[in-house]
RNA sequence: GCCCCCAUCGUCUAGAGGCCUAGGACACCUCCCUUUCACGGAGGCGACGGGGAUUCGAAUUCCCCUGGGGGUACCA
């Protein structure tokens, strides 16, 4: 059987990270067997539906590479089709008119709530005859379209994660609306339960992988498949992303959309890797870190676990921190450039060399993309602003004498800046063997020394590597500079 | 309220009766590397919710309890 599976979001929202590991799974689970993966945008909610959601979805899952095979397609766009499915139930007598208020359906579910009963519609106008049901068009009453569910119905499934489930039909709350009222004659807009059906169907879907909190909507739909002459497809409840204190992760818990994540720093990698792991194992020869291709092979349903997982920051962090150290300087300035336009950091004028110095400097310490706006700060401008911490260490007695040392052997500093590559190998041994210089010229100890290059060319006693750092600046011709600001200018 | 599901270190998990004095990853702590901070390396701390039952033997099977979660719309 060929594997053909979707994704089904509403745009009533940015593409939520609950509904993007979903699609992890399907796309997953699509690539294992070869099937397609294809997304159908859910927008029957007129009243919710957004044209900005939907841009927002579509790119975010391109953006982790999501691809989908097929679509999108919109529900707004086949609504003849439901119409069509509802009125052959119709006709069938498979389904029904019903005319009760909200006001009526409201006090019906408070009166069962007193009785202590589980609220459910109670089938009234199942059976109305030709007499009420006139009677109810002529108060000038709307109808939904209810389909009819048998209560000692039971049914079963065998679930791809959780195994056999059983439902009772009397569980269901009754029979349900498939279609929101309408004038007399006409067939209102169709539900969700119902549309998914259809499309399914008509989509040939063979497996549904969603989340949990969909688990209660399959006894409907299985039911719905059987009035429509269907074999159901195979179900998949997969376990839900929670928050701290273990509830469903919903947007009140602050940042819950593909796109914060991006905007924070996130790598798409790092996203999919850890959205991939939680609730998903990878098996022996994997790591946890990994590609979405290498998952795509190993993929089961076996290694879905069935108990919801807690979203933790650290290890996403943590796993974008891996991504950004193993990727090579030229790739991460290319990640960089955006980020630092962002922050207004420009380094046009800077050759592609120093930039893959820079980007060899500062990359072991990122946690997120973000991060290199704070670590480059010293190297955006000729000169710097100095900080408590660099202040206090030039109140040290030599810390003069050894910045004099250096602007005395000024010559070496343009040998080093003439370098091709500043970060070479020679050209370290250079600015090493001026260290050793001005401490022998100076009599001060070398940690001094290196301290007070430190402070002299970051305004801080503390960042990147101190010999690196220097040699990029001093490709820019911004060391001297600094080096006579700490002389000129007493504190 | 009613229905359903779930339950191993703080977190994500491995574990499908003896391989478990329960393994890995993140976090945390220590040390090494480094005259800064990171990165990296080596160690350490740390869990089978409780009670019964089955069995020679249970984290693994069954039952009860407890705890947590999901669902209960003319939303999706």
């Amino acid at each position: 059987m060929t594997v053909r599976v979707r994704l089904a979001p509403s745009p009533t929202g940015n593409l939520h990270i609950g509904t993007a590991r979903t699609a992890v799974f399907n796309w997953l689970f699509a690539r294992h067997h070869g099937g397609r993966f294809i997304l159908r945008v859910e927008d029957t909610d007129l009243e919710r539906s957004r044209q900005e959601y939907t841009d927002n979805i579509l790119e975010g899952l391109t953006w982790l590479g999501l691809t989908w095979d097929e679509g999108p397609f919109y529900q707004t766009q086949r609504f003849d089709l439901y119409a069509k499915a509802i009125q052959d139930l119709l006709d069938r007598g498979l389904a029904y008119r019903c005319y009760c208020t909200t006001a009526e359906l409201d006090e019906m579910r408070e009166a069962q709530k007193a009785r202590g009963e589980a609220p459910r519609y109670d089938n009234r106008h199942r059976n109305l005859s030709p007499e009420a049901e006139a009677a109810f068009q002529a108060e000038g009453r709307t109808a939904v379209i209810r389909f009819k569910i048998e209560d000692d119905r039971e049914i079963a499934w065998t679930d791809l994660v959780r195994g056999r489930v059983v439902w009772k039909g009397r569980d269901l709350g009754g029979d349900m609306v498939i279609a929101r009222a309408a004038a007399v004659g006409t067939v209102g807009q169709p539900l969700y339960n119902f549309v998914v059906v259809v499309d399914d169907l008509d989509m040939q879907i063979s497996h549904v992988i969603r989340g949990e909190d969909h688990i209660g909507n399959t006894p409907k739909q299985i039911l719905l498949y059987e009035a429509l002459g269907a074999e159901p497809p195979q179900f998949g409840h997969t376990p839900l992303i929670l928050n701290a204190t273990g509830q469903k992760l919903s947007k009140r818990d602050g940042v819950t959309s593909i796109s914060d994540f991006r905007d924070m720093g996130y790598t798409a990698e790092a996203l999919a890797n850890y959205m991939t792991l939680l609730g998903w194992s990878p098996p022996e020869p994997m790591t946890e870190r990994f590609q979405l291709s290498e998952a795509a092979q190993h993929f089961s349903f076996d290694r879905v676990n069935k108990a919801g997982a807690k979203f933790d920051w650290d290890k996403l962090n943590w796993l974008n921190a891996q991504v950004l150290h193993e990727m090579s300087p030229e790739e991460l300035v290319q990640r960089l450039v955006p980020v630092w336009q962002t922050a207004g950091q420009s380094f046009t004028a800077a050759e592609e060399a120093w930039l893959s110095g820079l980007a060899t400097l500062i990359g072991p310490s990122l946690t997120l993309l973000k991060d290199a706006i704070d670590l480059s700060r010293f190297f955006v401008t000729e000169t710097i602003a100095w900080d408590q911490t660099a202040h206090d260490h030039f109140q040290q007695a030599g810390t003069r004498e050894v910045i004099q040392a250096i602007l005395d052997r000024r010559d070496v500093l343009a040998t080093l800046a003439a370098a091709a590559n500043p970060l070479d190998e020679a050209n370290v041994e250079r600015a090493q063997d001026l260290i050793k210089a001005v401490v022998t010229a100076t009599g001060a100890k070398k940690g001094l020394v290196m301290r007070t290059l430190r402070g002299a060319l970051m305004g801080t006693m503390q960042g990147p590597d101190l010999l690196q750092s220097w040699l990029l600046l001093n490709q820019r011709g911004w060391d001297l500079p600094r080096f006579e600001a700490c002389v000129n200018t007493p504190d």
